[in-house]
Formats: C-alpha cells, sequence, structure tokens
RNA sequence: CGGGGUGUAGCGCAGUUUGGUAGCGCAACUGGUUUGGGACCAGUGGGCCGCGGGUUCAAAUCCUGCCACCCCGACCA
C-alpha cells in the first residue's frame, strides 16, 4: 500500500484527552478518533492491528474446539428476565425500547444469548461438550470511561461460552481456555499474569482474570514471589491476627474522647496502636427500584482497610445496591453517631464484624455517643454481629495466606477473564439435556471473555512496546510488516528499487507500507518511528548503487544492505516473528 | 453520583481579572528556495469564542441556566 494514498495523518502535538503512553500514541498515530466519550473510530492502520488481534484469537480457539458464530446487539429484555439479570445488571446495562415499548439492550456480554441458542439446539448428551464463540461490539454504560479504550463504554470483546455434561467437563473446558489465553497474550506480546479472581456480575464458582501487567493499569493484584499467590486484590483472602486466647478480658470503660473522629485521632488520643482500635463504616443498601432498605455497620480492625467485593459478596447483592450512608440521616434509625459509631447500643442495622475481631480483646471502639469511646470491648460479652466474614483488602506486605511471606502488589490491565459458570444460567434458563439414563440434566457452562480493544491498547503500554518516538508493534500484531520509506520520490533510481523491493515483499506474503509521500525526510522517519512498523527499509541517496538502510524499529543501529540482502532479511525476520 | 478543571480555527493555546466587535504556534492552501531525522521566505483561506436566556449603546469577556469533555474518587467481565 503507497502512504500518498492511505487516510493517513498523524499529530504532531499530544491531543489533551490523553494521559497514558498508548492512549496519547495511538490517537497521535491517527490509530484511533474519539466519536463521543467512551466511543472511540478505528482508523484504517488501527483497525489491521484490531484485526490481527482478532485472528489470534480465532487460531487459538479453534484449535480447542470453539466455533465462531455471530449474535447481534440487540437483545431482549425477555432473556434478561429468565436469567435474573434484568435487575441485577444496573444502571451499566443499556436499555432501549423499541417503537411497541418493548424493552431491549445493547448486549454488555451474551449468556443468555447463548444459553437460549444451545438449549434449543442440545438435547443429547450425545451433542456434548459445545464450544461457541464470538467477536462483537459490546455495550456497557461506564460510570467514567477512562484512558481511551482501557474503560470504554462500547468496545470489542471475545466471548465464548462452554457447554458440559458435568463439572469434570467443566473443568476440562476452562482448563482448556486458561491455555488458549496464555497462548493468545504471549502471542500478542504481552507482559501477563493469570490470577484469581472474584466472579462479580457474572457469577460462578471459580475465576481467573489475565492482567497484562503494566503501571497505568486498573485491576490491582496480589502476589507472591515465595508461593503460587496470584490474585486481584478484591479476590485475596486475607490472615486474620492471631486470636489472643490467653489474655484476660478487662472491664468495659467508658472514656472521654473530645473531637476524635478518626481512628488516627482516637489512637493518638488514648495512646493506643491502631490495632487495638475498632472502624465503623456505616452503609445504606438499595432496592432494585433504588429505594433505600436497610442499614448496614461494618467493623473491621482500625488499621484494615475494607474489601468491598467481599462485603458485597456477603451480602450477596449487586456492587451498585449499596453506598456509604448519610450517617446523621442514619442516627436516628439505628443510634449510629458520626465518628463515635461502635457496635454496641445499634438497632435496625444489620452488624457485620471482619472475621479477625472476635479473636482480638480488649479494643477500643466508639460508643454511638458524642465524644465517647468504650475501651476494653470484647467480642461476646460486649457486642454481636449479625456476620462475621473476612472483609479485608490484602495490602503490600501483609502475610501470605498461603505461606506467611510478606505479599506483593502490581498494577495491571484486565485483557481476559475466565470463569466457571456451573449451572447459574442453565438452571434458570432451564438449559437441559438428555442423559445416557434418559434423565434430564442441567448443561455445566463456563464463559471466556477476551478484551480485543483493550488488548490492543495495552501491547502499546508494554515498556517494550513503545518509547519516546512512538508505538513499537511486535510483528505479530503490527499493521504492516515493513515500511519502505523512499527519500525522495520521483527519483528514478529510488522508484525503480523500491518498487522491487515492493513487489517482492509483498509475493513473499510480506505485508509492506510504501512511504511514497512527497515530504522531507525527516517527517517520514517521524511518521515510520510514530506508528511503529517493525522493519524500515529506507530508499534513498546510494539507491542507485544497489545498497539501502536496514532499520528494526525496536533496535537504535541502522546498517546499509544491498537490496537482495535487505528484501531477503525482511522476509526472514517477518516470518520468524509473525 | 460527589469533588476539581476545561470548552476560542483540524490540533495545541493566549485573550476573560479591567466589556469596545478575535489573536499566536502547528497543520492546510499558493508561489519560490530546499531535501537523510518534524525546513525556510512571502502570501492566502479558515471561528454561531460549547448552547440558551439576561444585563449593556456594546458581551469571548459580566450575571444566569444548561450541555459536553478531561482528571480524582465512587463504581466497574
Amino acid at each position: 500500500m503507497k502512504l500518498s494514498q492511505m487516510h493517513f495523518k498523524t499529530l504532531r502535538e499530544v491531543p489533551t484527552e490523553a494521559e497514558i503512553p498508548s492512549h496519547i500514541l495511538l490517537l497521535r498515530a491517527g490509530m484511533i478518533k474519539k466519536t463521543v466519550a467512551g466511543v472511540y473510530t478505528y482508523m484504517p492502520m488501527g483497525w489491521r492491528t484490531i484485526r490481527k488481534i482478532e485472528n489470534i484469537v480465532r487460531e487459538e480457539m479453534d484449535a480447542k474446539g470453539a466455533e465462531e458464530i455471530y449474535t447481534q446487539s440487540v437483545q431482549p429484555a425477555e432473556l434478561w428476565k429468565e436469567s435474573g439479570r434484568w435487575d441485577a445488571y444496573g444502571p451499566e446495562m443499556w436499555r432501549l425500547k423499541d417503537r411497541n415499548d418493548r424493552e431491549f439492550c445493547l448486549g454488555p456480554t451474551a449468556e443468555e444469548v447463548f444459553t437460549d441458542i444451545v438449549k434449543s439446539d442440545v438435547t443429547s448428551h450425545r451433542q456434548l461438550p459445545r464450544m461457541l464463540y464470538q467477536i462483537s461490539d459490546k455495550y456497557r454504560d461506564e460510570a467514567r470511561p477512562r484512558y481511551g479504550m482501557m474503560r470504554s463504554r462500547v468496545f470489542i470483546m471475545k466471548d465464548n461460552y462452554s457447554f458440559d455434561k458435568d463439572a469434570a467437563g467443566l473443568d476440562e473446558s476452562y482448563d482448556k481456555m486458561y491455555d488458549a489465553y496464555s497462548k493468545v497474550f504471549t502471542r500478542c506480546g504481552l507482559n501477563f499474569r493469570p490470577v484469581e479472581a472474584d466472579t462479580g456480575a457474572i457469577g460462578g464458582s471459580n475465576s481467573h482474570e489475565f492482567t497484562a501487567l503494566c503501571e497505568y493499569g486498573e485491576s490491582e493484584i496480589a502476589y507472591c514471589d515465595h508461593c503460587d499467590l496470584a490474585a486481584t486484590v478484591e479476590k485475596a483472602a486475607c490472615v486474620d491476627a492471631a486470636p489472643q486466647d490467653d489474655v484476660e478480658m478487662l472491664p468495659l470503660e467508658k472514656v472521654y474522647t473530645p473531637g476524635t473522629k478518626t481512628i488516627d485521632e482516637v489512637a493518638a488520643f488514648l495512646k493506643l496502636d491502631k490495632k487495638q482500635t475498632i472502624k465503623a463504616l456505616l452503609f445504606v443498601t438499595y432496592d432494585a427500584e433504588g429505594n433505600e432498605n436497610g442499614y448496614v455497620a461494618v467493623f473491621i480492625r482500625g488499621d484494615r482497610e475494607l474489601n468491598m467485593t467481599k462485603l458485597v459478596n456477603a451480602l450477596n447483592i449487586p456492587e451498585y445496591a449499596i453506598a456509604f450512608a448519610d450517617e446523621e440521616k442514619m442516627s436516628a434509625a439505628t443510634g449510629c453517631v458520626g465518628g463515635f459509631t461502635g457496635p454496641m447500643h445499634l438497632h435496625d442495622c444489620k452488624i457485620i464484624v471482619d472475621s479477625e475481631l472476635p479473636g482480638l480483646k480488649n479494643l477500643c471502639a466508639g460508643a454511638c455517643e458524642t465524644d465517647h469511646h468504650y475501651i476494653n470491648m470484647n467480642y461476646g460479652r460486649d457486642y454481636k454481629g449479625d456476620m462475621i466474614v473476612d472483609l479485608k483488602t490484602l495490602k503490600e506486605g501483609d502475610e501470605c495466606p498461603i505461606c506467611g511471606a510478606p505479599v506483593r502488589h502490581a498494577r495491571g490491565v484486565e485483557v481476559g477473564q475466565i470463569f466457571k459458570l456451573g449451572t447459574k444460567y442453565s438452571e434458570p434458563m432451564k438449559a437441559i439435556y438428555k442423559d445416557e439414563n434418559q434423565k434430564d440434566q442441567l448443561i455445566w457452562m463456563g464463559c471466556y471473555g477476551i478484551g480485543i480493544s483493550r488488548t490492543f491498547q495495552a501491547i502499546i503500554d508494554m515498556p517494550q512496546n513503545h518509547d519516546d518516538n512512538g508505538i513499537i508493534w511486535p510483528m505479530s500484531v503490527a499493521p504492516y510488516h515493513v515500511i519502505i520509506t523512499q527519500v525522495k520520490p520521483g527519483d528514478e533510481a529510488q522508484d525503480e528499487v523500491a518498487g522491487r523491493i515492493y513487489n517482492e515483499l509483498t509475493k513473499a506474503g510480506v505485508e509492506v507500507l510504501w512511504d511514497d509521500r512527497d515530504e522531507r525526510p525527516g517527517v517520514k522517519f517521524k511518521d515510520a518511528d510514530l506508528i511503529g512498523i517493525p522493519v524500515r527499509i529506507t530508499v534513498g541517496k546510494r539507491a542507485s548503487e544497489g545498497v539501502v538502510e536496514y532499520k528494526l524499529r525496536r533496535d537504535a543501529d541502522k546498517r546499509e544492505k544491498t537490496v537482495d540482502e535487505a528484501i531477503a532479511d525482511a522476509i526472514e525476520i517477518v516470518n520468524k516473528e509473525k
């Protein structure tokens, strides 16, 4: 393809909307354009890379026996009501009505549609297992779109669904996908790590997230250098402090603690370690219509951090159905007092106690009375919880829940996630097959997603895939393999040499971009670096002698080569790496 | 949804405090000189100053309502 004939434009200056390298470079390279917040257009060069990623995904899916289908984005509300997720999904779902007032959504995912398809076609154990996938736009009306395509409202996702006879079959499908995903992300040039993850709105029993390691990522993962621990921070279990069984309970005492509303203030005032205090966190919960339907008080050791995901899982409600409470409003109903709430004297309020508190003795907590705290508070004797559960966030340096070593944290971008759904969808939607004994059985399902557009962007954020001058595409996903930078189009010798290189490489299956624009050489070099084509062949002054310059985008050094050498070397490296 | 910020030419910005009818750089276009790392000279075109309402002889500028976008948080396969 001749660059002079392409719809191609690069930006010299950084657009204000972008902050992280991948977003800045994609915009500057003219590979994407924003349509509206969280919605992007893929320009020719960017779209080529998207298609390369998609094809890597297709190859790996097909290799595991999955078949591609295509379901359209508009999905009827009935299916979602059948699974129970029409209400559960919340404001993120993009809902719409047709002219007859029937309800639909733009698919944020497609468990319902796939389950519906399979249940009507599959009736016998002989038809299982099955694995179907698709690559399509997904719609999620994100509260805050961010970082270009890292968190957008419309994005390209590969989603597939496995249908098995039983749990063992599901395990097998899951393992296949785990393997396929590892291959996909390796081929895409990502530094990634599979980590255990929470199942969120999708549900199910077991899940791994594939996280591209990158400082700009929104996921935080916890891992351990000494054992296999690798989990999202939401998922990671936390080790309770050792129970103080041998410590004697001291008499409960109310103390005057004027103006000490925060844990830091109380601890300083009473000269206590924060580990001897209990922190209160107050929440209000909402029903499906968005009306308040209850209060929740969470108690956790003063130095700990609440893990919202664990709380929501314990309450078995969706995340959007809970929010920090207006303490003043709540005080009338429950007796809490802003800054001085403790687990005693509360009423009409669900009390949730972190799992390590019952084992700890003589703690300090609010007295539900302004300017007062209790000291020597003990579980069982002085207070009780309606629920006792691990609500702690595993922090960097905390004890590893598996081996006890200090835990490490890293940031990353979630590029894929796999779930064991079990019968979560087949049960409400009645996806049933007849087994060998002519008995009805539920189909066991798994679902597996890859954010194609997110992967596209995450690739660039890998440190090895960009530098100050632009993108450095891995060969496997580069929009073109080779760029011919012709210094002086119209020069007879250069035209001849560039044309020959173009033709021979193209014949060999190499994708070549020919920069034949009437621009100064500097502009072409800058653009070539910016768009990140892996191999550059510069046809310049010495073209008449049959000599060109050969340079890899990722290396600094350039080398003069004969035309034939350059062609041979380009073919070799492209075939090796593509 | 809470907090903060910004909307002026395709992109990046100044002008707003103190009202007087819009400017700079890049990009584009024309001509010329250039041609191996974002050239130079001369010239040209391009703006409902986010949108509505108000104050005023006069509004990019003051008042007011709305909208959009970005950042932090909340939230999120």
